[in-house]
DNA sequence: TCCATGAGTTTCACATATTGAAACTTGGTT
DNA sequence: AACCAAGTTTCAATATGTGAAACTCATGGA
């Protein structure tokens, strides 16, 4: 994972989000991890860190494995799990649109939501014939090189926008990525103008795409949906033949969206 | 939802502890809610409560709506959710075992895991021709009586097994209720000895199952999976026709989920 | 118009939970 | 037996959190 986003977990002053963004970390391992792993990444001193650990373990919310001495998920963030995915995913709404989509374009569909200023693959559908590529439901990619990145920056409402800018962090992945605030602000001008935008190989070689926002009728961007490919297999200008078909689902799963979770959002401005 | 189980949380020492348990309330109400709903639930000051909202959402964990003041889950727990589900939950190992039982069977099939002393649903199949019933994945049930609960109680070890019964409440759903914690044990012990649990309506009038545990060759109790129907269609004795095929569902979860979550737990005593 | 109401927000003196350096325990190694 | 690393506990200082009450602001009668 070529990482050009996020810089490991700064202190936070609340004992809340001290103890959350352990969370995070542990959660980020994957796997069950050991005290001293977690207190290396961690800028907190040791006896901090265990108490915040035996403070969520005792909640439930992390499992420790005594015989290992191991930390992982615990089954209450399961159960929340299953309510945030329900109340603030777009992918169950989403889900029947994207199978659509993905059959008729036979490439890999991404549905992806913000998370802070960075980009949350929430759902995917891989092509026909898979391409090897980062992302993956779960994890979380850069805004500003990614096409559902830039879809969602380039209609944020002035004040969030240039609040998420603020926060990237413009590694330079490939020699196509747009590698400074400036040219992401010319970027997403164009791409409001437009309507949709693209990956041109900004964020891994040979791979582009085409990308959407989801928002409804009052402009609040709640994500964004793309179709990706490799430069080996279609072109920027084939792939935009598609778009048509993505703007379609992107409005179905907005109205729905709508209809569900704010019944009376629809005329709002 | 007749409720025998959990009362509303009472209050915590730690912050942590009370930001998580607000953090449970907003995820209950599957849907966005207003700071005077939760007011009402909580068992903290207004003033509290509205710091720790303030803090959840500040933190991600909470998206607040402003125009609609209200609250709901936010995105970075959709975030740790996939990590959760991905790491603490018996769910995409079994999935495809599941299927082939349900298949097999043409049964309502349930897995669940223990949260707290509670059986939390982390999955589900439908029966063919499906029956109305409680259940589904992502919410909670009673442990003293469903199948699945009494199956991972039953094969606790004595400490936890205790501290478990200690935390039932032992709500009467219908005559058939264990209502009491010696008939539990009671109970408990004989499931011990025959290795599977019934639920002989003790839950929901004309729900009767029969449930196995998901254990490692330690004997640490993963979860429990079940085979559901009503005695409008079946009966006990002939749902226990479909116990070898559930017990290999069992020890099949079992074992892929020792191979990938803990890979040298295999022989360990 | 004006006052009453209620939801939501802010204040501030007080109480408490949190902090982290350092000491301690534990279990494995030489 | 002595050592070492990893994990756990202690304790006084203090940053954090607390919640009653005061405040703001929108709403809707009278």
């Amino acid at each position: 994972m070529a990482d050009g986003s996020v810089k490991h977990s700064e202190p936070r002053s609340g004992t809340v989000g001290k103890a959350l963004s352990v969370l995070d970390e542990v959660a980020a391992f994957g796997r069950p991890v050991r005290f001293g792993e977690l207190l290396d990444q961690s800028p907190y001193p040791k006896a901090t860190l265990y108490r915040l650990l035996q403070t969520l373990t005792s909640e439930g919310m992390l499992a420790y494995d005594a015989e290992r001495q191991t930390y992982s998920a615990g089954i209450r963030l399961v159960r929340l799990a299953h309510a945030a995915w329900a109340q603030a995913s777009l992918a169950p709404i989403a889900r029947p649109h994207l199978d659509i989509l993905s059959a008729a374009t036979g490439e890999t569909v991404h549905l992806a939501q913000l998370d802070s200023a960075q980009v949350l693959y929430v759902d995917k559908r891989n092509a026909k014939d898979p391409l090897p590529m980062y992302s993956s439901a779960g994890k979380v990619g850069p805004a500003y090189c990614t096409g559902v990145g830039k879809a969602m920056l380039a209609f944020l409402p002035p004040h969030q926008q240039n609040a998420a800018i603020a926060q990237q962090s413009f590694h330079r992945f490939t020699e196509h990525t747009l590698a400074s605030a400036h040219d992401l602000v010319m970027e997403l001008n164009e791409i409001k103008q437009r309507g949709h935008a693209f990956d041109r190989e900004e964020h891994e070689p040979g791979i582009i795409c085409i990308a959407v926002p989801v928002k409804t009728a009052a402009q609040h961007v709640l994500g964004a949906i793309s179709v990706t490919s490799s430069i080996r297999r279609t072109s920027i200008s084939e792939l935009e033949t598609h778009l048509p078909h993505i703007s379609e689902t992107a409005a179905a799963i907005a109205a729905e969206a709508v209809d569900w979770r704010f019944p009376d959002d629809i005329n709002r401005d």
